[in-house]
DNA sequence: ATTTGCATGTCGACT
DNA sequence: AGTCGACGTGCAAAT
């Protein structure tokens, strides 16, 4: 039937049980299962791209008559298999990670490099990931009249959310200090805009281009 | 080579070069290419769920020599083959979904159909996906006082972003009105419940099961 | 082991 | 096409 001790990419017709933090059926018809050399196994339909039902890495599978039963701490994932349409072994599987640009640390970087001109005011101290109690803040930045500058970074359009995570961190801060709070990223939704100029904050545009 | 007119399973030696949102680079390597008849395109190492490189539904495929494209609306990726291990061209492949139970919404309704007792006061108005310009509320209760109770229901364990999610509900609707926040949820983390005393909330624990 | 916030998050619903 | 919130989000770094 199938080796399960090694990585395999099978196409077959079967139906899949999951339980766990959730309880899901998958219908009976024709899937994808990739099962990766870390332990990982993902069921996959015919769109989309995140798999129909999955278990992490370190999961542990077994076979049963004609189950694969592939279990995690708490969640199982059963499937049981009715036809074995194809099914390769997948030798040399390369565990090589993408290198990425343009990230929001690059664009915290820029941001810092050149603080003053981005905030029209003298900086004295800079701080990166300022811890909190209600998180770390990305910047802070002290100007000479002792007004802390936070700023949350977004590599993306900023939303609302973001906006109440900064509101978060102004709110901790300003029950001591006098604060401003700015919202830093290379674009920003209309309902973030206004709630922003609601709470008083500023948006920062920072791009990854000079 | 490889008919990308139709679904394909691909195990190759290639290497990839994204450009979109990001810029990145996969090395050269064995990888499993999946591309789906939604035209989706997703690229998988040995390890993890998530693939490494990935274009949504509705790309455009094209090959050009030893190269495969996928262009979306503003992105791109190219595949350079190197050497083809493995294809298979699956034939009725399902696009059944996951049948899910145990959701927000079966939580939401466990809260509405017995909102008396979790309040513990009377309720003269109910209404769900109260809309707000924050956003829509969960729950929003009117007791016999006028006093708004505003829920913020989630299926798994309380988080600090779900509390200023609430915050943002309170705030806006207590301007005119006097309101109560709570988060309702089965599990709450540490910060969540310290923040959410501090604002003044409370913590209603709601369950799937009786 | 648990918590937190990021992600090329992806996806669906609604404007 | 753009905006917004949910997701069995997955995942890695910090605690």
């Amino acid at each position: 039937m199938i080796d399960i001790s090694s990585p395999f990419i099978l196409y077959a017709e079967c139906e899949i049980v999951y339980d766990g933090r959730a309880y899901s059926t998958l219908d009976l018809g024709n899937y994808l299962i990739v099962h990766k050399q870390d332990g990982s196994l993902s069921i996959h339909g015919s769109t989309k791209i995140p798999p129909r039902n999955y278990q992490p890495s370190k999961s542990v599978l077994s076979k049963f008559a004609n189950m694969i039963i592939c279990r995690s701490k708490k969640e199982k994932i059963v499937i049981i298999i009715h036809n074995i349409l194809n099914v390769f072994y997948p030798k040399y599987w390369s565990d090589t990670d993408i290198v990425i640009s343009r990230t929001e640390k690059q664009l915290v970087d820029k941001l810092c490099s050149n603080i003053e001109s981005y905030l029209g005011v003298g900086i004295v101290d800079l701080v990166r990931e300022y811890p909190t109690p209600v998180g770390p803040i990305d910047v802070a930045a002290t100007d000479s009249d002792g007004t802390v500058h936070i700023i949350e970074a977004k590599r993306k359009r900023g939303t609302l959310a973001n906006c109440t995570q900064l509101k978060r961190y102004v709110e901790c801060i300003g029950e001591n200090k006098p604060v401003r709070g700015y919202l830093a990223c290379p674009e920003i939704n209309e309902s973030a805009r206004k709630y922003i100029d609601k709470c008083g904050f500023r948006w920062l545009r920072v791009t990854f281009f000079d």
